[in-house]
DNA sequence: TATGAATGAGAGTTCATTCAT
DNA sequence: GATGAATGAACTCTCATTCAT
């Protein structure tokens, strides 16, 4: 059911484009409200096509969330390649990870409200989950990889851990990011980066004071 | 939304009993697939009564909700009452913060499906959403306070910002609780404890070799 | 159930009461949609209390219509009581019996609108029925009498049957009302009445144009 | 309400059957007591198809009101065809009319008893109501082009306003059928149309006596 | 391959009624 | 006598799914 192909490249596009009208309901509504009539309306495709499609709603939805991680992962992933200090690839990643996050209404923060949509299908979905713990290990694989980087370069300390302080990060923007996307005043979201830097710098042993003069303007 | 009845009227007598009934059916199978149904069969009290008693669905879902954070947020302050070491608070308030994301089964992590169930209720309910925020604020005001206590008797750094802290404690608890939830094996449940741990005592600079001889090992 | 007893004075008052706000809720929603709900939120009175003063619905409903086709003939008769001249009697019965029709706002036409609910209602209940032919008999009783009276005078044709023009002209006000109260533009509630009496005048053999000069104009 | 299908969409393909029964259940029952459920035995369509069919229980009574006065309607116009003679046309409406209202029981007058629900369901749905007074607006046209014919063969006075005598007769019409189908004793329904007629030959200054050679004997 | 038509299952909600006070 | 609490019954509506084309 779940894997039917799709033969030829018209169908594969339209595919895409269902799956991202999908992503932008499920942020909407939710991924339990999500009804075929739904993303029928926001895609142009019919409702019985959708099911021809994906075979059935949750994997619609599946196939919904994986499309999108999958589609983010790979932005960031390009965003990185250019990228050489160890430092600034943190920055990065730590911006790219909570601008999923930021803004309530409709249109802004979908990435972020996705991502809390996966994590709550994914508790009771299996296919899912094995997909949510993929895509988490490859953003701490992300940092590890930059953290070993900046301790090799005697940027940050020489006794931490790689992998557990990206397991501490990954934590930090997930756990940062709710509060952002509920638009809890005690963390606005033009100080969310900073904070979470603030803690990651911690973390590695990173001293700012000398490396700041080059941070962004957003901060 | 609209009649929803004034809390406190019908509130305090014997539907303690429906919300906790509510509040496992909720962790188990998801606000959004909670049935008046599923609730009258694990409470024992008909359909139309808990309509009675609540209004809507909608309304039920809400004081479940509520009634579960009050109540695990009162036992925390009850645990934290007899401990004097700001270390040791901030150790318990970890332990309970993420006691509650540990067991994937039905019955184990009923409190921290349900966190993550309100998160996402909160998002798209305004509600709930007041009260996810006041009850985030709450925990930060423990830990805040904790920190300060713990800077004021040298055992913190003296430049640590304790309402800083908080917020980025209270992210590693919640980030960190996700994947323990997800039954993640990059973080075992059993080292999840140590590692925000590990990280809390790097933000309030805690020297840990020497005041906590006995803890565990994988720290 | 239906002639439960009301005993003291102060139960009589509230009774009447409810019959009126229930008559008024019958006129503006309708017979069928009228609910103990509607009624005690118009009235103020329990809903439990009004099972305890009426038995059921239905005997409710069944109540405020006789109680309001009682009071409205009680009404015309204490009008009728000082006028003299046949003709200017059916003027009056005429004015009376479409003046309930005119005002299609909740407010105005509520006699009309709750005289065809209690038609609509008597089809299928034999209580009722039996109330609804009476009025209607009333009705033309007056008629009658008016109508004989006017023969006896020598102002109408001698060759009328005063019973078959009561039957004919109460045909008339029903059916003349229906689309006053819907508002049709044929039947301007500010004619209704001149082209009521413009048939009665015809059906009678009454020369209005030596009886009347007084006449509206649009006749 | 909100989404109404577009009349003549769905519309006349095999729904006229069930249009039919649903007419049936409203004169026997009541509009407002006519259920999904009803019809469904009525017509042998699943409760599911009718939504489908008809998108709201509203829409499906509209649908049946108005496909049924389309139809009497088209019918009356049908036997009107071959008649030439003035009085002889409004005599055949008038026994038209009429025969929808007797016959008390289930089977016998439910064109009189829908049409008293229609007109009790347009007081308060403006759709259906726009239907009513067009359905009126032409019963009383047929009437008035008789009137006209007679007047113009000399067989009625000069004198008469055909539109005038149009709205007095379809009163005649709906006021006369209310008593019938209550099975007044005061209007048996056998002279009904003889009563009816006695006033429009009144109205319209017919000399009966004269044309009465050729009446059918039951008037 | 793709889609409109049709339908069964299940949910929330309303409401009259029963019961205990 | 009067009323609040509680509940069973019934109804409309939504929605995923099946079927035929």
């Amino acid at each position: 059911m779940s894997d039917r192909p799709i033969s030829g490249r018209r169908a594969g596009r339209d595919r895409t484009d269902v799956l991202v009208a999908a992503a932008q309901v499920i942020a909407e509504r939710g991924a339990e409200a999500t009804r075929f009539t739904d993303v029928s309306a926001a895609s142009g495709v019919p409702v019985s096509s959708l099911q021809y499609y994906f075979g059935s709603r949750e994997d619609m939805l599946v196939a919904a969330f994986r499309h999108s991680s999958q589609t983010e992962l790979d932005q960031l992933r390009g965003q990185l390649a250019g990228i050489g200090s160890a430092w600034a690839r943190l920055e990065r990643v730590t911006e790219v990870a909570l601008g999923g996050f930021a803004g309530s209404g409709a249109t802004g923060g979908g990435a972020g409200r996705l991502w809390v949509e996966s994590w709550r299908f994914a508790l009771r979905d299996a296919e899912l989950r094995e997909d949510v713990l993929a895509d988490n290990a490859a953003w701490r694989a992300l940092i590890a990889e930059a953290v070993a980087t900046g301790v090799a370069a005697g940027d940050f300390s020489a006794s931490v851990d790689p992998a557990q302080v990206a397991v501490q990060t990954v934590a930090l923007f997930d756990g940062i990011g709710l509060p952002v996307a509920l638009g809890d005043p005690s963390v606005p979201p033009r100080s969310a980066v900073a904070v979470v830097l603030d803690a990651v710098a911690r973390l590695v042993g990173h001293d700012r004071t000398i490396a700041k003069p080059r941070r962004r303007a957003r901060a």
